[in-house]
DNA sequence: AAATGAGGCAACCGCCCCGTG
DNA sequence: GCACGGGGCGGTTGCCTCATT
């Protein structure tokens, strides 16, 4: 049996809530030493009205108090960093907006939930992403999303698959030009390849080519997967790192010098200093391990901005830098721009949003840099610049 | 100036989960 | 184990405002 909705009593007010109601149960909640203590003492939001004063169902009331007049909800425009925050949180929750809000203290659900509606969701479709599994909406990353979800990695497969990804661009576009199925026509083996190698003593081509029989044109996965569509499907090469300080901000676009020229694979966000947005069974490898963290910054060294980028040889990538020049944000100078982009060109724009004026710098990583095989790893405004491409560093935050 | 449409957002609805008896 | 009530949650609705015609 169904139990009857809370608003059909009879006499009770529906709709828009008054400034008088409002006091009522501003009021009430006051009187009861605030949010929940009325709970605390065994009253229920049912027997709420009925105390307040007020001809509205408990449920009402609730919501009334917890969307609209809890004295800690913030009012107003959500910050940039709120933005990446909700962004990257639904790219890891999904439509939990309860659980995205407990991590933005003073906004609701219900706010949260109307912001991505309404505003979130349209600028993701005009950066082309898709808004329900973040990826870039093409055919090509529609194809490996399906395989994706059916599919599990262990870390190391992760940075693997990122590796492999790559390739899969090369073969794709080989095949709609006609030109066959060579997995290495143009990709020499570069750092990240001769590291995994040495490392840890795999094939590349090999893997690639096993890779791609099986899993892309076989269509035959057989393991589980834990690891989230995006983090597959972008681009080797993709920026990993985001700054969830808003300080700074970097995304890496990459690109396939023909066959997906001119496609936008927006931002991979991934906040790898904070465990709680960590994605579960990944490791990446910028981990922020004691060792590593002290490896590079020493005890007290900070490394929320690092963003490291593996470059492949066959590709041509793009580094965004996106800097919050908010005034009351701007507390450390300008990027530094990190030597490997010193040659390369570059275009800046400044951009306003309703609380965040950030500005834009588009540097092109020289493709012979790329085909030299750099390990880049750039880093913000707050950081030395740092470079390497030194395989036991590598090896090092990997294992 | 009036009509219309679009967008934003507060509020509601219905379902689900969990605790309790 | 079952029924019930309370609270929480996500989806949806409908009102209000503002821009456009």
């Amino acid at each position: 049996m169904g139990r009857s909705a809370c608003c059909d009593e009879n006499g009770l007010k529906k709709g828009p809530w008054t400034a008088e109601e409002d006091e009522k149960l501003v009021e009430y909640m006051e009187r009861c030493g605030g949010d929940g203590n009325h709970q605390r003492r065994g009253i229920s939001w049912r027997q709420v009205p009925k105390l307040a004063g007020l001809k509205r169902c408990g449920k009402s009331c609730r919501l009334r108090w917890t969307n609209y007049l809890r004295p800690d909800i913030k009012r107003g425009n959500f910050s940039h960093q709120e933005e990446q925050t909700i962004i990257n949180l639904h790219k890891l929750l999904g439509n939990k907006w309860s659980e995205i809000a407990s991590n933005l203290p003073g906004r609701t659900d219900n706010e949260i939930k109307n912001f991505w509606n309404t505003q979130l969701k349209k600028k993701l479709l005009q950066m082309g992403i898709d808004p329900v599994t973040h990826t870039p909406i093409s055919a090509t990353h529609d194809h490996l999303s399906a395989i994706a979800a059916s599919t599990s990695f262990s870390p190391c497969d992760w940075a693997l698959l990122q590796y492999l990804n790559s390739k899969i661009q090369v073969l794709q576009n080989n095949i709609l030009q006609g030109q066959g199925l060579l997995i290495s026509n143009n990709a020499g083996p570069n750092a990240y390849d001769q590291y995994r190698s040495c490392v840890l003593g795999m094939d590349m081509e090999a893997a690639a080519v096993n890779y791609y029989n099986n899993y892309v044109l076989g269509s035959s996965p057989s393991r589980s997967c834990s690891v989230p569509d995006q983090q597959l499907l972008y681009h080797h090469g993709h920026g990993l790192g985001y700054d969830y300080d808003d300080l700074t901000s970097a995304t890496m676009m990459n690109r396939h010098s023909s066959c997906l020229q001119g496609t936008s694979f927006g931002t991979s966000e991934y906040d790898h200093h904070d465990s709680k947005f960590a994605i579960p069974n990944m490791k990446v490898p910028f981990s922020t391990d004691d060792h590593h963290h002290k490896l590079q910054y020493g005890e007290s060294g900070h490394q929320d901005h690092q963003l490291p980028v593996l470059v492949s040889a066959a590709t041509s990538a793009y580094v965004i830098i996106t800097h919050d020049t908010t005034a009351a944000n701007d507390q450390f100078a300008t990027p530094n721009i990190p030597h490997q982009f010193s040659n390369s060109t570059h275009s800046s724009t400044t951009t306003t949003t309703t609380s965040t004026t950030y500005s834009t710098a588009t540097f092109e990583i020289d493709h012979e840099v790329a085909c030299a095989g750099r390990d880049l790893i750039v880093m913000d405004d707050y950081h030395q610049e740092a470079t390497n491409n030194d395989q036991s560093y590598w090896k090092h935050i990997m294992e």
